[in-house]
DNA sequence: TAATGTGAAACACTTCACAGCG
DNA sequence: CGCTGTGAAGTGTTTCACATTA
């Protein structure tokens, strides 16, 4: 009845549930249950009714889940029923494709306004949005009412865009450059880190033609933390 | 001295402290405590000893860590002491940019191999590289060793995209589809997912001009779970 | 003396298992 | 009768706190 303490980790599970969700509903399925869902997305009967269960009551015993009532509502506890503005800092070749790319607008966000630092860039236009200086960020962003920010310079100026960005009033930051930048509590960031996420999925080769040649035994590999079935 | 199973949380995070000590080496820094590091990154210094602790010795009491040991030793767990061939399964917007990112380069992948279905773009080359047809993945992986995949088609395709790299050998994926992908427990799959990350940021927004209008009681924001200080 | 490495405690998350409801 | 929602149990992860050692 309350949401006293929603861990992050169920939040970030949402979009998926959401997006699973839309499908089905594209599919013409109109319900759906637990273990259905679970099944679509490789989690548990179980984990989907707790996560749900943080909300409030969405589904119908014995019957399951309405598709369109459960995304709708997932969908508003996300804040997603709106569309919301997003500011692009950096806009060399990572920017100019996170610019180009379509595929946030039909899921509630629009680049709104696109920074660069490069005097060569500022004034190009991107549908209609046009790059500008990012010595003016502090002036636009609080004026167009902007919340989240979208860094894709490189790693060292990373940090120095985070604070401005941060001091422009951004509460959310969606950080595309190696390095992890800090921020004041109440300013959540999720880091998109390709060669990190490939670096750590390295582990879990096999070496058979290579040596062991490690000082540290690593011979026996774990099993899996991620989700079963 | 063993280890028995190491959870799959701390070899996520290991990228991330090889990164910053590989910094520290750049900037002449010999040795580091716990303390620091973990201030540099924002994890508590108990979280690094306890991390480090899972691969054996490496520190020195009252002293710290010695910063190029460390790092070598990081790079030996996760078996970046070497460079691994990977394969590139999509040439549209996406993966072309990916084709042309340099940066997996010098953190010890390579981009090998790369195959598209559109025979437009079969034949191009991308630093020496051709672009292969889809249909010859199954020769051409195995063949050349591969053991790494990158997915970047749509996510309508992304499933058999992944059950034929799993066919042709690969262990790990890097999945760029905004869908999931089920593989059996022998292949990792780590997802970049930019859309659930902003659709997540959203949930912490503040909404001070729209009106509470949902019907499940989300004005209690949660605290913070990343790591703090 | 300063900082590691680690049992033990605390906390967080997931799964079990079943009462209860449509 | 089938499936949700949820206490309680089980697992996994983080932090505490301190003995230990260079």
């Amino acid at each position: 009845m309350s949401s006293p303490e929603i861990p992050d980790i169920v939040i970030r599970r949402l979009p998926v549930y959401l997006r699973t969700l839309r499908r089905m509903q594209d599919l013409g399925i109109e319900s759906v249950s637990s273990e259905d869902l679970g099944a679509h997305i490789g989690v548990t009967a179980a984990q989907i009714r707790r996560d749900f269960s943080y909300f409030g009551r969405f589904g119908k015993q014995g019957k399951g889940y309405d598709v369109q009532t459960l995304a709708d509502g997932i969908a508003r506890v996300l804040k997603l029923d709106r569309c919301w503005d997003v500011a692009l800092i950096g806009f060399g070749q990572l920017g100019r494709a996170i610019a180009h790319y379509r595929g946030f607008e039909s899921n509630s966000f629009r680049i709104a306004a696109i920074f660069a630092r490069n005097p060569d860039h500022i004034g190009d236009q991107v549908d209609g949005v046009v790059v500008m200086d990012e010595a003016t960020m502090h002036e636009v962003i609080p004026e167009m009412g902007i919340r989240i920010g979208i860094i894709a310079v490189p790693a060292d100026s990373s940090q120095s865009v985070a604070d401005r960005l941060v001091d422009s009033g951004v509460q959310a930051i969606l950080n595309y450059a190696p390095a992890i930048i800090r921020v004041p509590p109440h300013v959540r960031v999720r880091e998109i880190d390709p060669t990190s996420a490939l670096q750590s999925l390295s582990f879990y080769l096999d070496t058979e033609g290579q040596p062991p040649d490690s000082v540290f035994d690593t011979s026996m590999l774990p099993g899996m933390t991620e989700p079963r079935r």
